[in-house]
This record gives structure tokens, sequence and C-alpha cells, in this order.
RNA sequence: GCGCCCGUAGCUCAGCCGGAUAGAGCAGCUGCCUUCUAAGCAGCGGGUCGCGGGUUCGAAUCCUGCCGGGCGCGCCA
């Protein structure tokens, strides 16, 4: 409980129920940050209005209640009725020292730790991702790194796509060029050759095509032979996200891919049963559901379509199958859906739908986490047929050689071997990209600008990285571990109370993040503390400092500064080298 | 037509569970390397928060109507 915003929310209550009675002590005190103190309290104004009274004159009675010894300063009225906080020095270094020796950084663990299905990356099998499969992959794991973290039982899922029509063809494709072939490795190295090969002979051949057909219908019907096939493609397909994985650093396993073909067999139960529940009425042929409230462009009621006119199942029945799979098989009371902004009307229907139904509970939370677009320069839409796609595998090698080219420049970096030094490029680019995709609000469009991305100043992963390797430095000209650094915390210089003030909002962020699934507000704390870190390292020598207590304090500062940096880019995934 | 999102400094974006003078990065300008990595720091200039109403003691923030842009909307996923 380190929050001083936390700590003066139930200090401020307390009062309110001192001092007006009980009933106003559930009374939101309104605890913000203050341009003219630390922390103000703005509760007097409302306040004010509710018992008919100068709010200034409610403010000085509340704070004749307000018991904050020991944490600030004795409160002032300001302006129309504000209570200013001014916090003490040595509580803040008290509290930064707290910080220091708490594993957890004052992030609490969850009291009623919930079960969170958290759905993301989920490509196509036999398709490169694209810059689009990047965000959500990148945002969405670390939405499930910080679940974690907080203590919940989370869930990773990766709904891909390795279902329906294409893959009579890609099945077709990967029998004629031979499944030990050249031709078939593509599925591990470049999967989109593969595809627009197996693509432009169903487009050109008619033998083809019609083989392809027949065998998706042999693949839905379950025909052994064609499920082997279909087994060894996805097989390939694992072994190329395999590699995009362990180089982005996201945690997505083999065991967390639960692609659509998973719910095959609870397709028709799910029609059925709507059917049964009288919810799914045959509209053209089709068999559809039409949630109330949804209409379309004549005002005529928008259907979820659950089974087509030719009696197939398309994606809206499996997500039903797996809203219903994840509440009764997973015990879900919440799921994360990382996915494209577009789909935003879809997934509100299904939800309906399934609430409908009642295979959604009201103690469920489900959410749609919006992922934006991905912009070009130009302002449209980056698209994967019109051939402007970037590819992710040119993406991350340019990343890499541009952090290379960096660091090829740098004095620093003559001393290091090769080996470290590519690496540390690894990193650093890596880092950069993953950073700029996780630093502007996910729902948001975002302009993919290559120089912006690289950036090596301001909001990005690299200046993040640059913080933490120079407190690593110190302690390496110290002769010292981090984990050394014990001696108590002392606030004197502005640098250092500005830089420990702001470490004791980490349990507040993550709170934060962990409520919104908004991992930018992790991002801009970071960048808030490593730009605290480095005024301070400027304005107050660590190693050089004028006496032994001083120098102890600010070890032990720099510590705390590198742990939560460390923390924060850990649940971020953004890797952080041991120098650069 | 309906739904979702967006419109904030020259550019890219935060802020939007209402609070006192709207922030950051980039770009521009000025300083700072014999002292722990200058991938940095200190500072300056730069904004009718798309427009109009409304609610409120108080609106970038909430409601509403426009304007402009993006995406989606029946058998692809």
């Amino acid at each position: 409980m380190a929050d001083p915003q936390q700590v003066l929310d139930a200090r401020v209550r307390d009062a309110l129920g001192a001092a007006f009675g009980a009933e106003y002590r559930g009374l939101d005190p309104l605890i913000r940050p203050s341009s003219f103190a630390d922390l103000q309290a703005n509760v007097a104004l409302p306040l004010g209005k509710r018992l008919g009274r100068p709010p200034r004159e409610v403010a000085a009675e509340l704070i004749g209640h307000l018991d904050v010894g020991g944490i600030c300063a004795e409160p002032t009225v300001s302006g129309p009725g504000f209570i200013n906080f001014t916090l003490l020095d040595d509580w803040i270094a008290g509290e930064a020292g707290d910080l220091l020796a708490d594993p957890r950084l004052g992030v609490p663990l969850a009291a009623e730790p919930r079960t969170v299905v958290v759905e993301y990356s989920s490509p196509n099998i036999a398709k490169e991702m694209h810059v689009g499969h990047l965000r959500t992959t990148i945002v969405g794991d670390a939405i499930a790194r910080v679940l974690d973290f907080a203590g919940h039982h989370v869930i990773r899922d990766n709904h891909v796509g390795d279902w329906g029509t294409p893959f009579g063809m890609l099945i077709e494709h990967l029998l004629d060029v031979g499944e030990e072939s050249a031709g078939a490795q593509l599925l591990r190295t470049d999967p989109n050759t593969f595809y627009a090969a197996a693509r432009a002979k169903f487009d050109a051949d008619p033998e083809f095509a019609g083989r392809s057909r027949e065998r998706v219908v042999k693949l839905q019907s379950g025909d052994p032979a064609t499920m082997r096939l279909w087994d060894e493609l996805m097989e390939l397909s694992r072994a190329y996200l395999r590699g995009i994985y362990r180089l982005l650093r996201v945690t997505l396993t083999d065991d967390d891919i639960r692609g659509e073909s998973f719910y095959n067999d609870m397709l028709a139960d799910t029609a059925a049963e709507l059917i049964a529940m009288g919810l799914a009425t045959d509209s053209d042929g089709a068999t559809c559901v039409f949630p109330p409230g949804f209409t379309g462009r004549d005002g005529t009621p928008l259907p979820v379509i659950i089974r087509k006119r030719d009696g197939g199942y398309n994606y809206s029945t499996t997500d039903l199958a797996t809203v219903r799979y994840r509440v009764d098989k997973l015990n879900a009371d919440r799921a994360i859906y990382v996915v494209g902004s577009e789909q935003a009307l879809h997934f509100q229907m299904i939800f309906a739908v399934a609430r409908l139904a009642g295979w959604l509970p009201d103690t469920a939370s489900f959410e749609h986490a919006k992922i934006g677009l991905v912009l070009g320069t130009d302002g449209n839409r980056l698209r994967t047929r019109e051939g402007d796609t970037i590819k992710l595998s040119d993406l991350l090698a340019e990343g890499l050689g541009r952090a290379r080219g960096i660091l090829d420049e740098l004095e620093t970096s003559a001393e290091l071997g090769p080996q470290t030094l590519a690496a540390i490029a690894e990193d650093v680019g890596i880092g950069a990209i993953k950073y700029a995709d996780l630093s502007t609000a996910r729902d948001s469009g975002y302009v993919f600008d290559w120089d912006r991305m690289i950036s090596f100043r301001g909001n990005t992963g690299p200046y993040l990285q640059y913080a933490t390797t120079r407190i690593l430095s110190i302690f390496r000209k110290a002769g010292l571990a981090e984990t050394d650094a014990g001696a108590p915390i002392q606030v004197t210089a502005p640098a250092e109370r500005d830089l420990a003030l702001r470490l004791l909002g980490f349990g507040a962020v993550i709170a934060q993040v962990e409520q919104t699934a908004e991992p930018h507000r992790l991002c801009a704390y970071l960048f808030e503390v490593a730009s605290l870190f480095t005024a301070f390292y400027e304005h107050c020598p660590v190693l050089k400092a004028g006496d032994e207590a001083t120098r102890a304090a600010r070890l032990a500062l720099c510590a705390v500064t590198l742990r939560v940096l460390r923390a924060g880019l850990g649940l971020l995934g953004v890797p952080v080298p041991e120098r650069m």
C-alpha cells in the first residue's frame, strides 16, 4: 500500500466519516495529482454543494478531522476548496525503502483470483503474420503477463485459423509438392509463398480446384488420410510460429494453440440448441439468430448466421461454441479477446446471443480488447493483397539491422564481442518494435512509420533499456550487485524526491492495466520513471556522492528504480540487455 | 441508415471514472561532455482541445446535434 493516492484516499474517507457522519465515509475523496502540491482532494466542492455550505468551510472542517501525521505536512485549503497535500520527504523515503524490500514492488496479489482467458495472436495457418498480427500478439502477450503477475489464473489462447475452405487447397498443394520437399519446408520459413503458390494453382487449374473442394469435404468428415496431412500442415506451421514467437519473446507455446478446428465437433450441437431454444429461425434458407437491438441498413434486424444455406457452419457458430467452452470447460470468469477493432460488431452480437442463450452468465465478463488498424504513412490501411504489406520477417530483420547500425557507432561497443553485440542488437531492435506497438492506445489506429518505430529517442523501448543499463553500469563500477543496496533511502534533492515518489505508483499502474487491459498506461508510467531517473542521474552523483550515507542511499534508490523498470519491461515483454 | 472508433502544438500521440495555468516525443532554437554510458540533461518558442448547444460551482473529459475521417454491417474469417 505504498501508493500515496490510495493511502490518502483511506485517510480522507475516515475524516469524512468523522466530520460529517458514517454515511459520508463511502464518498469518493477525489484524490488527484496536483500541480500545486503532490496531491489534492477535490471532495469538498461537491460536498459543499450537497451540504449547502461553502466548500472552503467544508474543506477546513475536513482537515480538522484528518489524521495524516507522518505522511504529509499540514494540508492546506486553496482556490474554491481544494485540499492540497504535500508529502513528507521522510515518508516518501521510507515507502521507497519498503518497496526495495518488497519482492512484488507494491503490487498486491489478487484477493480473489479470476480465471481469465486471453485470446490473442490468432494468425492464419499457412500465411505469414503481418504487422496486424504483430500488434495483437504483442499487446495480448503484455496483457496476459500483467494479469499473471497480478495473481490471476491466465489461460493463453491462440485461436488460430486452421480450418475451413482454404485448407482443402493447402492440403492438395502439400500433396503435390511432397511432404518432405523444399516446397513443403516453405511453411516453416516463408508460408506466404506456399500459400500463394496454392492459391495461384487453385485459380488457374480447374482440375486442382476440383480436387481441393473434394478435399475440404474429406477434411470436414474426418477422413483419416486427410487428417494426417492436415496434422502435417499444422506441424510445419507450428514450427514457423515457434520461431516467430521465440524471436519476439512472446510467451505463447504449442500448448496455447486452440484453433478453430478444436471447436468443430461442437458446432452442430451449438446450432441445435439455439434452434431448440427457439432463438434461431430460418431466414432465406440459412439458420439465424436475431439478437434484439441490432439493425442493419434498412432498419431490418441483423442476423447472426449460425448455419449457412448449404448446411455448413461459419465463424459465428465457432465463436459461440468457443464462448461455451470457455465458460463451461475452462471456468473462465473473464475473457479478453485481443482482436482487430473491425470485428467490434461481430463480438457484440456473439456476446449478445450467448447471453440470450444463457451460455454467458452475468458473472462472467467477456470483453473485446479492440486493436486499431495499422496504417501506412499515406493514411491507408496496410493490406496483404496489394503487395504493400511489410512482411514480418523483413520488419524484424530491419529492426535488428538498424539497432546493430547504431550500436556499431558507439565507442562502448568496441569492447564487446561480436556475439554480445548481436544479442544486444536483437534485444534493442525487438524491444523498439514491441514498445512502439505497446505505447500507443491499443484501440486507436496507428501510422506505421518505420523511422519512428525504430527511433531510439523519446518514449521508446531503447530509451527505457538505456536507463536500466545506466543503473547496471553504476553497480558494475561500484563492484556491487543491486541486491547489495539496502541502505535507508534519503530524499533531499528534488530529483531524488520526484523519482522516489513516482516509484511508489507502480502498484497503481499495474492495477489499472489489469482492469482496462491497456498496456500503454504501463509504458507511459515507465517512461516517466526513466525520465525522472535520467534527471536524477544527471543531477545527483551516486558513486561520487559527498558522503557515505548519501552514496548508499542513492545506490538503494537506483536499485528500486532498476527493479521497477525491469519488472515493468518484463511485463511488457520488452527484453532488457545488461549493457548497451 | 445502423454500430464501433477517431478529430488535442507544424508532425506522431498521451490525458478523457469532470477539477485550479491541457502534457510528452519528434521537428525548430539556446546552453551542457577533464566527473557514474551525451542513445542523455537543462531551457525557449509553439494549442480557438473539429464546430454549436446542454448538464455542472467547474467540461479536452459527460449528454446532444452537426461537420470531417476510418472500419464494419446476411451466408469469407
